[in-house]
DNA sequence: CGTGGTCACGAACACTGTTCTAGTTACGAA
DNA sequence: TTCGTAACTAGAACAGTGTTCGTGACCACG
C-alpha cells in the first residue's frame, strides 16, 4: 500500500474491516499464518491440544476455513514437521569435526522437537516425502560419508539416528507433560521413580532393584547423547 | 451344571438365554476377555481401529461395560502392552551368548509389537509402571549386565534399545499399512522409493540420490538388526 | 428375604476431524 | 463499469471418539 492508501485506511470506521457478516478477512489467512499459529499452539500447550477447533480459534477464523489451506490434519502434521526441519542449520560436513557435527544436527533436531511437546509424534508417521525433511536426512547422511563411514551403514544409521530422536523427544515430552498434570498418580520425579524401581520385589527384579540409581540417573540429555556416542562408537569399528 | 441342569437348559425356549431385557450376561466379561477381545482387533485391523466402540462390538457388550473393567483408554493401553510384555520369554542371561539372548528378546518384543500393527504406539506413551513391562527391561538389563557392560551403560542401553524398538515398529506398522490402503498417493514400495529418492534434485540432495539405493535397501529386518549391532559393538568399545 | 455390590446398558455429553452449503470478496476479462 | 469466477470464510451438520450418569438386573451374603 502506499502512503495514500494507507491514509484511507486509517480514516476508515473502526468496524469497517470487522464487519460481522464479513465472509473474507482483510487479508486471506497464508499457509504460513496456519503453520505458525499452530505451533505456536502446541509450544505453549503440546501437540495433543492442537485441534482444528484449537487452531482456528488461535487463527480468529473458524476450522472449515483451514479445510482452503491444509488437506487434512495429516497435511498439517507434514507441514509442522517440515517447518521444524527448515529451521536446523545443517554444517558443511568436516571429516575432522563430523562426529560433533552429527551431535550438533541431531540436538537440533532434539531441541526443536522438545520445543513443540508431543509433536514428535507427528514426526513419527510421517512417510519421508516432504523436501525439508529430506534435507535433513541429506544432512546427516552427508556427515556420516563425510566421516567415512561406509554407504550402506550411513544410510541406515542416519535412520536409526532420526528415529531414535524422535522417540527420545515423544517419551520426554510425555513425562513431562505428566510432570505438569495435577494427578499425583502420576507425579514421578526422579526420586519418586527411584523409589518405585528400588521398592520391587528383590527376588524377581534383582538387577533392577540394585541398580534403581543408575536406571533413573542423568542430568538434562545424558541418555541421548549416551545413545548417540553408541551408535558413534559402534560405526567407528565397523 | 450338573446334568438336570443341563437338560433342563436344552428345554428351555432358545430365546430364554437370550432375553431381550436382560442387564446382565450369563458369564460376566473379565478383564482377561477385554485384553484377548482388543488385541484380536488390532491384530486384525490395526490399532487405530481400536475404539471403545469396537472393542465392544467384538465382546457383544456396549462400550459403557468396558468401564467396569478398565479404568479408561489408557488403562487399557497398558494393559495391552502388559499382556505383550508377559508373553516374552526371558533367557537365563549367559556371559557366552548374552549378545544373541539381547538379539532374541528384542527381536520378540519387535514382533509382538508388529503382530498387533501400530501397538507400540501405546507401548511409547507408557510410563514404565506395569510389572511385566519392567519384567521384560529387568530381563534386558540383566543380560548386559551379566555380558559384563558396566552398570550405568547397561542401564541406559537396555533405555534405548527398548524405545527404539518400539518406534521402529511404529515406523514399519504405519509403513505397511500404507502399503494396503488403496490411496496410490502413498503407495510406495522400495523400487518407488527408490526411485522418488534418486529423482530429488541432485545438486541439493548428492548424497541422497547417489545413495538411493543403500537408503532403502533392507530385507526384513536388515535395519533393526543392523542398530542392534550398531549399539552393541559400541558397548564393547567402552 | 433384604441389601449391597457388581455388571451391563442406554442415553447423553463433550469433543474430534471433516464435509457441505452458502455468503462474501477480490480479481480479471469484456 | 459490469459480470463471472475463483478463492476464502463460516455455520451447520455429519460421523465418529472416549466417557459419564442413571438405572436395571443379577448375584452373593447375612
Amino acid at each position: 500500500m502506499d502512503a495514500r492508501e494507507r491514509r484511507a485506511a486509517r480514516h476508515r470506521s473502526p468496524a469497517a474491516g470487522n464487519d460481522v457478516g464479513s465472509r473474507r478477512r482483510r487479508a486471506p489467512i497464508t499457509p504460513e499464518q496456519v503453520v505458525d499459529a499452530a505451533l505456536g499452539v502446541v509450544a505453549a500447550e503440546g501437540y495433543e491440544a492442537l485441534t482444528m477447533r484449537r487452531l482456528a480459534t488461535a487463527l480468529d477464523t473458524g476450522p472449515a476455513s483451514l479445510y482452503a489451506h491444509v488437506v487434512n490434519k495429516a497435511d498439517l502434521d507434514e507441514l509442522l514437521i517440515g517447518r521444524l526441519c527448515a529451521e536446523l542449520v545443517l554444517p558443511e560436513p568436516d571429516p575432522t569435526t563430523w562426529r560433533d557435527q552429527l551431535r550438533g544436527v541431531l540436538a537440533q533436531m532434539r531441541d526443536q522437537y522438545l520445543r513443540y511437546p508431543g509433536i514428535s509424534r507427528a514426526g513419527l508417521a510421517l512417510a519421508p516425502t516432504d523436501r525439508e525433511i529430506a534435507r535433513v536426512s541429506e544432512g546427516v547422511l552427508s556427515i556420516l560419508l563425510t566421516g567415512g563411514v561406509a554407504p550402506q551403514a550411513a544410510a541406515w544409521a542416519a535412520d536409526a539416528l532420526l528415529l531414535y530422536t524422535a522417540a527420545y523427544c515423544l517419551e520426554v515430552s510425555i513425562v513431562r507433560q505428566r510432570a505438569t498434570e495435577d494427578d499425583a498418580v502420576w507425579v514421578l520425579d526422579r526420586e519418586e521413580m527411584r523409589g518405585r524401581l528400588a521398592a520391587l520385589p528383590a527376588a524377581t527384579f534383582p538387577n533392577t532393584v540394585r541398580y534403581a540409581g543408575e536406571l533413573t540417573a542423568g542430568e538434562g540429555h545424558d541418555r541421548f547423547d549416551f545413545t548417540v556416542g553408541l551408535v558413534l562408537d559402534g560405526l567407528a569399528h565397523r
